[in-house]
DNA sequence: GTCTATAGGCCGATAGAC
DNA sequence: GTCTATCGGCCTATAGAC
């Protein structure tokens, strides 16, 4: 208690982070306790120490990539600045997110499939629902920026929940494709952060860039 | 032999929707051969009659999927048209497959999510990847018309292959967050397919509409 | 707090009757 | 061609030693 633990060096943060890269590498279902375990080094009363659950770590491992977006965006909402560069400084930051957090991304998505495919046990569905919730505040704060811009006339389009979904859409798909390189000098971030960022601008712009 | 049979009819069919059905609704792991029976009013020992394994069954639904796609664009890609207009059909029709088959939909996306995942063994990783150069084939098709179009100026874009991705990842939106509704003729389909090729088309856009 | 050992259930796949 | 019956393996979760 005399000091706060850095990120990574409790138990739980180790574990959320190992357990992040074998959902990545595997997905949910054929990620077994053991493999997680593995990863650590250690056996499955280990995070069975720390988790009733194979499905309670997971929605540890997917809040943990939602506080690593929302934590990048809110602030950047909170500042005074034109909607055009607001959107534009919110979806760089956000592309950014997907390649440089690439296993807590995918498990972002995968908790969606999860939600589409609809959980079985009625406690499942509740947690998973609340998961959802996270998800549609974090879709909010672009909605929100995007419904000012239309306001000043620099955007335009219809139904504002399309528009935002559609964005987001553009702005996640990287993580749909992108792997790490061994390169980090030359991880070819910055073409993709600027070129999905350019789209996802163009498909709500009111005026031609 | 003396007649085709229409499609749902024969063995393989019946299999299929039903198995496209349980994907769409508990996902690939969760869903047990005996559910897929079930559906059917059978037991599993009627689809393992048709397919050795869980595994090419998902791959036989997969293929459905595309070529439900495959077949409603090609020939919209062979028309003689102007390549915004081309575009424009060829975005609202695949939108419209969106909506219209979600349940083969959400399997080719499962399909994506599975290869991402790394499919265990190495028969597994070859049938996926047979089954990803269809969808690249897919993507092509839009990434031709795309490149016709910035030839002629009328699109804008530096990377063509991430173009069509964004391109794509827009109009797919719909997938994930559709639920059909009961009554038919308020489905809301045509507002969806509008505005997302809308904003797919000004995504790309060299001139503003 | 981390381990070993094992219970217990589920499900893919097969064998063989009809 | 469809059924019933069952094997065998894997994996979640728990019990209890250290």
């Amino acid at each position: 208690m005399s000091q706060p633990q850095p990120i990574g060096d409790n138990g739980r943060d180790a574990i959320i982070a190992a357990a992040a890269d074998c959902f990545m590498e595997a997905g949910y279902d054929s990620t077994s306790i053991d493999a997680v375990a593995d990863r650590l080094n250690a056996t499955k009363g280990r995070v069975y120490h720390y988790y009733r659950s194979k499905a309670e770590l997971f929605y540890d491992v997917y809040r943990r990539g939602m506080v690593i977006n929302l934590s990048t965006i809110q602030p950047i909402v909170e500042r005074d600045l034109e909607p055009r560069e607001k959107l534009e400084t919110m979806s760089k930051a956000h592309v950014r997110n997907m390649l440089d957090h690439l296993n807590f991304q995918r498990v972002v998505m995968q908790g969606v499939e999860m939600h589409l495919a609809g959980a079985t046990t009625p406690a499942q569905r509740q947690q998973l629902a609340s998961l959802m919730k996270e998800r549609e505040r974090y879709e909010g704060l672009f909605r929100q920026v995007l419904v000012e811009g239309r306001q000043h006339g620099v955007f335009r389009f219809d139904n504002a929940s399309f528009a935002s979904k559609a964005v987001l859409a553009i702005l996640n798909n990287p993580v749909l494709w992108y792997r790490r390189r061994q390169d980090a000098a030359h991880d070819g971030h910055e073409e993709i952060v600027e070129e999905f960022t350019r789209y996802a601008m163009n498909c709500v712009a009111a005026t031609q860039t």
